[in-house]
DNA sequence: AAAAATTTGGTTGTGTGCAATTTAATTTCT
DNA sequence: AGAAATTAAATTGCACACAACCAAATTTTT
């Protein structure tokens, strides 16, 4: 039996999972007086693009659940970054908007990812190839 | 101001996340009756590779600290699939090896690579773009 | 309309990740 | 040799992540 598969330089997802986790430490980095870690940020960036989205569809946007949203909406609500509101038409549903607070920070967050970029050695051609390959890759799985 | 760059499909960072965690869930379902998780089949990796190596080794090899790696070890050893044994040489360090046990579980973990390959729609040339250009990220942030 | 199934968000429990601090052991400096 | 600096693990505290389960509201079936 070969064993080569096993070994960690041959899989794919090994740096996968180093990259993931690297890149979160950076933005956390580089967040600073924000105070906000990165699945926070995801879910500005989300309500930045479309606000007043409920927790299911942010869910969906960022492929988290319930058990993982809930408790990170409620310390976003504590920072008063968002409001969480039960709907009236479906009581089931809870819905999320930003506060002014939560709309100001937009102009600070817009200045990270430059400062990001410029640690990264990838042209721009291979960052496309990248980005295109990664996306064949979780539309599948 | 163009807000353009906050938007997450133009983002590289959000979907290596998403994948990473796709990836960790994949593994997790398939490992079933082994009864580990990802990470501490990262950890059997490592030792498959090379048995008997310090936390710190196992750490840098990973790229996590000790404040990961002592519970993890901790629940390897209840599971008895490694020992922790402080060495004599230097006090400082504790030395990781595998049990009979650990050992014996590559016969099955090498079944589960493929498993996940399966699902991957990826040509081999794409697969080693995708890990070289990945490598090429993580070297240098 | 009443029962059954589905949907939505919340809760619980376990396992990472990681920054920051601590403790003990070793090495370096003077 | 003794003090200072360094190193290796462990500890603490917080924030995800997710499986499994739950309760309430809504929709579908009958």
């Amino acid at each position: 039996m070969n064993y080569d598969i096993l070994k960690l330089d041959n899989q794919l997802c090994f740096p996968i999972y180093v990259a993931s986790r690297e890149i979160i430490q950076g933005y956390n980095r580089y967040f600073g007086d924000l105070d906000i870690t990165y699945p926070q940020y995801l879910v500005l960036m989300v309500l930045w693009e479309d606000d007043e989205m409920t927790v299911n569809n942010i869910g969906k946007r960022l492929h988290l659940d319930s058990g993982t949203l809930t408790p990170l909406l409620k310390r976003m609500e504590s920072k008063e970054l968002i409001i969480r509101n039960r709907s009236r038409e479906d009581e089931r549903t809870v819905k999320i908007s930003l506060t002014d607070k939560g709309k100001q920070l937009k102009q600070k967050a817009v200045k990270i990812p430059p400062q990001l970029a410029k640690d990264v050695t990838l042209t721009p051609e291979e960052i496309e190839t990248l980005k295109r390959l990664i996306y064949k890759l979780i539309n599948k799985e």
